[in-house]
DNA sequence: CCTTCTACATCTAATTTTTCGATAGATAAT
DNA sequence: ATTATCTATCGAAAAATTAGATGTAGAAGG
């Protein structure tokens, strides 16, 4: 049983006749004889009576009307909805790293839910290996990664922007105002980073070896904001992008260090699948991210 | 958008794949993917999103799923609503002329819809003429004829039966008893009949024009009930099938004219249209009327 | 009563659509 | 590294749909 038949059993039975709706379709006379002849062999039983030159429904023929009505009610009303314009609506799943995550949430969320209050967004974090892994797998629908510079040809970078970063210490530590610092002038002192295998720890561990060097953390901690208020309070270091050490930075709470030599390259970029498909929301949405998250 | 497509549709959805869901319908794989295509095109949308070796339903797809849910379910209800056995439900009209719709009502209905109480029957009444005119135009089922008998190779008889006849007079009459009259004898008599043009009344005057005579009744009626008990009160006599008069003959009230010369073959015709549709309530009450009512 | 017109069925042939099989490209699994 | 697996695509084969011609038969109109 096909649609294009049950259209045209109910041409034929709302004109009462084959020729007429064989006009009205398009179609030759024999097409339409045809095509209820198929309808009539499929279901195995009459829908219309031949006698002499009336049609007549059977009863049969009766009872599927009601239904071939109810089945093209419903392929038109999903043809409706697909051409109302869906422009602002849809989920999008975003996955950043943690200090990303806050970062966007409180400073661009609620003007982007303010501006597309029907685009509906879940947020959630993972390292970089899980985030390449969930575009693979079609989980995220777009990640910002914070690491080094990234490039495959299956992936798409909507935008990219290197992160200054700085070690920093409180602003009455010790280190507070000396220029021309080496790594090796650090590395002993107390630290506090980010987890590790994440992001840029990651990139800095790496860096690191290529000189012969290692750090064993006091603290590992993904949460960023924490971090930053521990070294304020006390001896400890870190090294972070200035994004993150902004606030404390302005304040006077924290300073940076001036460390010549070791210059490590870290990327923020906004990352999709190059065969992701793209809905009008999350167009919007990377369009938004563009715009608002990389202009400072 | 045809059921098939939408089915197959379906079956990717829920296995996750292609290749499963070619596998269960027993097609080729690419024929899944041309069929997959196929509905994109149509309805100008992405229906899965395939990155890597996952699909993944877009938006849009799990609209169409819940739309093609519904519409498949439809079809299957409407199969399963066919295979119900509908033997005792129905719609049934019958024509025939008056007096045999009397006697069928009266002698045989209440046990018909004893024993099938489902089948409705719409009994109205016709000559011939019409009643045949009915059957080409299907607006008839089934019709039961008291008239010359009829061949046509349009109408199918289910049963028939000769009609015996008699001319009937009041028993305290002064024909009761006499024997080899001739129609001459009574011709001038006051008679009553049915109506003109109607059934048996039409081959009665057919047959007197033969013979060149000619009756003009004193009064003209459909309903055989009155014109018998008429005859039976009175000095009028009629030509009446015997199953009309059979029971005021067994009571006595009524006597048969030996009239010799006369002799009308009237036949009861059980007919419906060649190409009638033989719904099983339709088969079911010719079947019964084949057996009741001409069982007498 | 005869002719013409209309309506549906059926047959054949042409066309279109569907399907398959093979292959390619690419990832996943071992 | 090699083998499985998965989907897309292409060309050919198969199947289904469609049109056109013809047949039959009743309806309509003169």
């Amino acid at each position: 049983m096909e649609l294009r038949n049950l259209v045209t059993f109910i041409n034929v039975a709302e004109l009462g006749s084959f020729t007429k709706a064989a006009a009205l379709l398009g179609y030759s006379q024999s097409t339409v004889s045809f095509q209820i002849k198929q309808l009539e062999d499929e279901l195995g039983c009459l829908l219309f009576e031949r006698i002499n030159h009336t049609i007549t429904l059977t009863e049969r023929g009766r009872e599927l009307i009601s239904y071939a009505h109810q089945i093209c009610a419903l392929e038109e009303e999903f043809k409706e909805n697909l051409k109302e314009d869906k422009t602002y609506s849809g989920h999008i799943h975003v996955v950043t790293p943690d200090s990303v995550c806050e970062e966007m949430l409180t400073a661009h969320y609620l003007d982007f839910h303010r501006k597309y209050p029907d685009i509906s967004i879940r947020f959630t974090t993972g390292d970089s290996g899980v985030m390449l892994d969930m575009l693979d797998h079609n989980e995220a629908d777009v990640i910002m990664t914070l690491d080094h510079r990234l490039y495959n040809k299956d992936y798409i970078i909507a935008k990219e922007q290197q992160l200054p970063m700085h070690f920093v210490a409180a602003s009455e530590s010790r280190f507070e105002g000396l220029r021309s610092l080496s790594i090796k002038d650090i590395i002993n002192e107390p630290f506090v980073l980010t987890e590790c295998g994440q992001g840029y720890r990651r990139v800095f561990d790496r860096e690191l070896a290529k000189r012969s060097l290692e750090i064993t953390p006091v603290l590992e901690i993904g949460r960023t904001d924490i971090i930053t208020s521990l070294v304020a309070e006390s001896n400890l270091i870190s090294y972070l992008p200035d994004f993150v050490t902004k606030p404390l930075i302005k304040s006077g709470k924290l300073c940076y260090l001036d460390v010549c030599d070791m210059n490590i390259e870290i990327w923020k970029q906004l990352i999709y699948h190059k065969n992701k498909w793209m809905s009008k929301s999350l167009r919007t949405f990377i369009d938004y991210v563009k715009r608002e998250e990389f202009s400072d």
